[in-house]
RNA sequence: UGGCCCAUGGUGUAAUUGGCAACACUGCUGUUUUUGGUACAGCCAUUCAAGGUUCGAGUCCUUGUGGGCCAACCA
């Protein structure tokens, strides 16, 4: 066997390229450096797998690294969530790291860009500042305080740190370029003077760095060989690179900034600011709602680390625009659920069946397959009787011959058990069907290796016996949003294409096989989808979640007349 | 009106770096099936446009066109 030759993404290439000019293999370094704001979602897997994968592909340490240096938005309960969310993925970091571990270290750099005379002491509103900054179009003009004295500066800069300031009254710029095309090189913020206890230093700091000071130089100081961003960080780079020469030893290894493009997903929105204000809107139940794109959310909903990752990895890493399809995330779920989950029975709407030839109070367990794609799954037994359940869906009084379920006068499967033939049904005043009268062949038991049994019949139908069915909740869940790109509008909200549909609560009928199942374990619904047990799951009553409906020939069919 | 980035099927990515446009998803046709599931087979593009370099261009150059990003004491 000759082995296909993987074709790398473009970072892929970057690496490959840096070592064949001369870089050590055994100095790759890679982080993931989520900002505890929020929560995991879809789109940071695919960062967390290009980091974390090259870490693997490469052998190379990969460290975890907050991004801390704003006290107004960042909470332990979201740097939980992450690790768990990572660790849940299945990778592991080298170290747990916090750009607030820095604090003191950055701010000694700083002392030293203002004694090189690289940094001063602002004292103008952020309004005069962002008059003074000019636009994209027009050059800045240099601020009065620009040329201050490195004393001035230093001892203003010293008295901001003790917190002998209000906050907005003060702030350290970099002293770069008012002209430059680029606008943040139009002397950027450095430092800002925050009375805010922070998650971890508490208030031992007044003031905080910015964003481009600290990550680059986190970057550093973890010799990170290459840092990987989005694409809205392109223009940061030049910064980077700025901040990055003020600190520079020649004998280290000195990190390199990519962007790639983030991922967009159809059908919801993947920004931690607008899945918040669903949070806090309540238009879902929290961070971890099973419609919510997070990575809690899709554990909770049923899917597996290995689909989210195997997911990840088909719609790979670029520098264009884009907008995945759920399609695309639903087949990986699908294709990891069929390989992995038992399959059960189960009727989430369901209509009367009584075998009038079945004899009054008998009970018989059926044997049944737990899942035909993995032998090892075994066998379980399931109960049949007189009186079942079947799927409304499943039967109609009369229908064409395209009607492979059960109608009047015909013959279907009821499966792991017999062949049945309706024979009548009977209505209410309304005409809706309450209860179905059938008759049963005894010779045609499911592997019984007769005759009868081996008979041919097109439709095969789930079922449940009444008596021994286990009455659960079931929640079916559909798109959050209605629109494919709900934050795409330029006239429109997001939240106006809210999905007033996308949670659905019912009463099923299960197996009494699932009695004892435990939160997230997943099942097949045969015919109907894969469901996962909730935590709201209690031994009184079972709650499932729907993760996604089986693929459904049929209901194309449907829609198309 | 400045700067930076991007452009390959309906969608997302490839193309051994200049050598027959490939993979997956979706959709559509069939086959198999005690899940209208799964599995299997088949179908769906002259790579944004126009020039240029070259024996040869998705790939390099030029000019357009279209899209994204940049004026938070956010990250």
């Amino acid at each position: 066997m000759e082995e296909a030759p993987k074709s790398l993404n473009f970072i892929e290439h970057i690496i490959e390229e840096d070592l064949s000019n001369g870089f050590l293999k055994k100095n790759l370094r890679f982080r993931f450096p989520p900002e505890p704001n929020g929560y995991l979602h879809i789109g940071h897997a695919s960062s967390i797998s290009l980091n974390f994968g090259l870490g693997l592909r490469y052998s190379a340490p990969v460290n975890l690294r907050f991004d801390d240096t704003n006290p107004a938005k960042e909470e332990t309960e979201y740097v939980e969530a992450i690790k768990k969310d990572v660790k849940w993925l299945g990778y592991k970091w080298d170290t747990e790291r916090y750009a607030s571990d820095y604090f003191q270290q950055l701010y000694d750099w700083a002392v030293q860009l203002i004694k090189k005379e690289l940094a001063y002491v602002d004292s103008q509103t952020s309004e005069e500042m962002a008059i003074q900054k000019g636009t994209p179009t027009e050059k800045g003009t240099d601020s009065p305080f620009r040329n201050q004295s490195v004393a001035d500066n230093l001892s203003l800069f010293e008295k901001m740190k003790n917190g002998d300031f209000k906050e907005g009254t003060h702030v350290l710029r970099a002293k770069i370029d008012m002209s430059s095309s680029n606008m943040l090189m139009r002397d950027p913020i450095i430092y800002r003077i925050l009375h805010k206890a922070h998650h971890r230093t508490n208030t031992d700091w007044c003031i905080y760095p910015m964003y481009d000071w600290t990550h680059g130089e986190s970057d550093y100081i973890e010799q990170v060989s290459h840092s990987f961003c989005t694409l809205e960080f392109a223009m940061h780079r030049e910064l980077y690179d700025w901040f990055l020469d003020q600190v520079y030893d020649e004998t280290k290894v000195r990190p390199k900034q990519r962007e790639f493009a983030r991922r967009n997903f159809s059908h919801t929105v993947v920004s931690k600011r607008k899945l918040l204000k669903l949070v806090e809107e309540g238009v879902v139940s929290g961070w971890d709602d099973p419609r919510m794109p997070t990575i809690s959310g899709l554990r909770r909903r049923g899917y597996t680390p290995e689909s989210i990752k195997s997911f990840a990895e088909t719609i790979g890493i670029a520098k264009r625009d884009n907008v995945v399809d759920v399609s695309l995330l639903e087949f990986h779920i699908r294709e990891h659920l069929n390989k992995i989950s038992p399959r059960v029975m189960a009727v989430l709407d369901p209509v009367k069946l009584v075998i009038t030839n079945y004899p009054e109070g008998e009970e018989e367990w059926l044997d049944a397959e737990n899942n035909p794609e993995d032998e090892s799954a075994g066998d379980r037994k399931v109960p049949f009787s007189k009186e079942l359940y079947i799927e409304k869906q499943d039967f109609r009084e009369e229908a064409n011959r395209k009607f492979f379920r059960l109608k009047v006068g015909g013959e279907v499967r009821l499966k792991n058990g017999y062949i049945i033939k309706a024979e009548s049904c009977t209505k209410d005043s309304d005409g809706n069907i309450t209860e179905i009268q059938c008759t049963y062949d005894p010779k045609s038991k499911s592997g019984s290796g007769t005759e009868e049994s081996l008979r041919k019949v097109k439709g095969t139908l789930h079922w449940v016996s009444i008596k021994h069915a286990i009455a659960s909740e079931v929640r079916l869940y559909d798109r959050l949003f209605t629109d494919e790109t709900p934050d795409a509008h330029k006239d429109k909200d997001y939240m106006e294409f809210i999905n007033p549909e996308s949670l659905k609560v019912i009463t099923a009928y299960v197996e009494p096989s699932l009695k004892t199942a435990l939160p997230g374990d997943k099942f097949q619904f045969q015919r109907l989808g894969y469901f996962n047990i909730d935590v709201d799951s209690t031994s009184d009553k079972l709650v499932f979640n729907r993760t996604v409906t089986l693929r459904d020939n049929w209901a194309k069919l449907q829609q198309k007349n």
